[in-house]
DNA sequence: CTGAAAGCGCTTACAG
DNA sequence: CTGAAAGCGCTTACAG
């Protein structure tokens, strides 16, 4: 303010370089060093071809020497577009969303993006209230975890006018576009090799929250295929939006107590079918001999646990980077393929099961 | 541009509530809609208790009637002042950080602040990048991970003018202001207590990086601890960046191969422990009858391996929490706390040493 | 309690 | 290849 306008008359009066330590180096600052305007110092910066060459050395030069950092505030409002993207996960803590995030958000800053990362905690009112906060930056695009949203969330998306992802899941009517897999197919044809190898009390280990989407629809598909197969369906949960390795244990120690005779269970996470693999061994249960245990998502864990996890490898890094790579598309206007992109999965035998 | 001088002409003659697909609300609509102008629809929204109530009422209507989200990026540039914080990590694959930045990033949503995230990868020359990134919006605050940066970086921190916290790491000279706890001390007690414990070989296992000064602070301690006892130092580590499960199997190998009598060895991260907790089983090793294992952070899995797993404990998410308060008073210039901030470490023993 | 004017630091859309 | 003018959507600093 009073200090913005004393570094104004400063610049208009002498040589510039005494920039105090709050007056930021303005485009202004560079084009007097340079003796050009700002308008020459911004083509520099973002079509240096239309810019002579002894000219964009001298703004260089003016640029290296004042440290001049490009307001990305004032572009943005002036363009009406920010290369800024925003990403709303369930939690950061759960490393199958903190591996998608970085692979994401390293894509997207190679192209220059910046990305905003918010965690609903599983809670889908929270999920609305981030969003909505997000939005204040007019982010080029939004990529949302899940298909399942507040109403109000749907209604933001669609007034922003700017391109959303529905990331981790599958559905035929995605808000824009909707890159993932099918998590009922997976929990399906994980629960179908299971009996293909001989198991048949087969239950289900999770997290039970309405708002999960992706956990419901695992569930589902083990049901299903226990039901066409003709086999019961025995289930067991926490409650809870965490998915703590703990948890895993408890499942493991209700199932057992309520269903003896489970042979197998089919976890909806990986955490949780560590947790058990472990709860396994402490009381002296072999794994795969006594019960079966299979997990999902097929963190770095999976494969070093003794025994190695048999799991659901999803593409979670891969999602990360066609997440960004269709968003960047997206805002460039050239994007033309499906609104609906399934990455699939893959079922990983190891020796849990 | 065309489509904004379009929306400009209709709000000019018309009633509102046309507003196309692209033309986000502005002030400007609310304030036409209520009979006022924007600069009391900025009061109503900033500070509301300088607007009468009925007026407040009608302004409310207005805005959720049109589904208007003030435009932070035109309030950034305006005020001067960005409600950003700009962080920097070395990866979110790695829990410890994960944690710290969800509670981090919480706190600063709770007061209105969004957090922008960047994975430095363990490289001092990446972390610049983003840095100089995140910079060009004119974030409140930063916060660093570690202390050592290059020389651009610490100078564009000076530059900036902005409040700048390195964190998870203790140092006299801090940029600005260091949250943390001392690395070396933390290791050096492990250590000590091993040798309390009666162990008298005692390697230290890590994954080499110049760029990583909380490894080799945790190197130091060990080391120091030996020395001082008057005993031999045997280290051993795998190079590059990652903290892989993997690489805690390999040097457990490595190290068992050049010294055979070690009987104990300290990790520098729980997730090289529990690699090494998982090798020592697939060989039929007894931990610690054979060999004890320590790890460092006490990340959730440390307490569920078997057998469980004796670490230090780091106050990760009190150091998000902190971190983002310290760095908030610093923003509104209340802070006038220690520019040293040691918040400890915890040595938690279990059953692996 | 409310408003008119000026400005934040850039980019757009011309013009030369 | 370069520049003058206008404007992005807010807030500041008055004035009433």
């Amino acid at each position: 303010m009073a200090a913005r306008k004393i570094a104004k008359k400063r610049s208009a009066v002498g040589p510039v370089g005494n920039e105090g330590p709050k007056g930021s180096v303005r485009m202004q600052e560079i084009a007097e060093r340079s003796g050009v305007t700002a308008m020459t110092v911004s083509r520099a910066l973002r079509t240096p071809n239309k810019v002579s060459p002894e000219t964009l050395d001298r703004i260089r030069k003016a640029i290296d020497e004042l440290g001049f950092v490009p307001n990305f505030v004032a572009g943005s409002l002036s363009s009406r577009q920010s290369r800024m993207v925003a990403v709303s996960v369930p939690s950061l803590a759960n490393s199958v969303f903190s591996d998608f995030i970085e692979e994401m958000s390293t894509t997207l800053m190679d192209k220059g993006y910046t990305t905003i990362v918010g965690c609903s905690s599983y809670d889908h009112k929270y999920e609305e209230e981030i969003l909505s906060e997000f939005l204040g930056w007019r982010p080029a695009g939004v990529i949302l975890t899940g298909t399942s949203h507040t109403e109000r969330t749907k209604e933001m998306c669609r007034r922003s006018g700017v391109p959303i992802i529905e990331t981790w899941c599958k559905t035929n009517k995605p808000l824009d576009i909707v890159i993932g897999f099918s998590n009922q197919r997976a929990a399906y044809e994980m629960t179908r090799s299971l009996i293909d190898w001989g198991y048949r009390k087969i239950g289900f280990g999770y997290v039970a929250s309405e708002n999960n989407d992706r956990s419901m629809e695992r569930r589902r598909g083990w049901k299903k295929a226990l039901t066409e197969a003709g086999y019961e369906c025995q289930d067991s949960r926490t409650r809870g939006g965490s998915f703590a390795i703990r948890e895993g244990a408890m499942i493991l120690d209700k199932l057992l107590k309520e269903h003896p005779d489970t042979d197998a269970i089919v976890f909806g996470s990986d955490t949780l079918a560590v947790g058990a693999l472990m709860e396994a061994q402490r009381r002296g249960l072999r794994v795969p001999e006594d019960i079966a245990i299979t997990g999902f998502g097929d963190v770095e864990m999976a494969s070093e646990t003794v025994p190695a996890l048999t799991t659901v490898r999803t593409p979670r890094r891969e999602l990360g980077r066609v997440c960004a790579e269709v968003l960047l598309r997206k805002i460039a206007g050239t994007y033309d393929g499906p609104r609906v992109i399934d990455r699939g999965f893959e079922i990983v035998r190891r020796q849990s099961a």
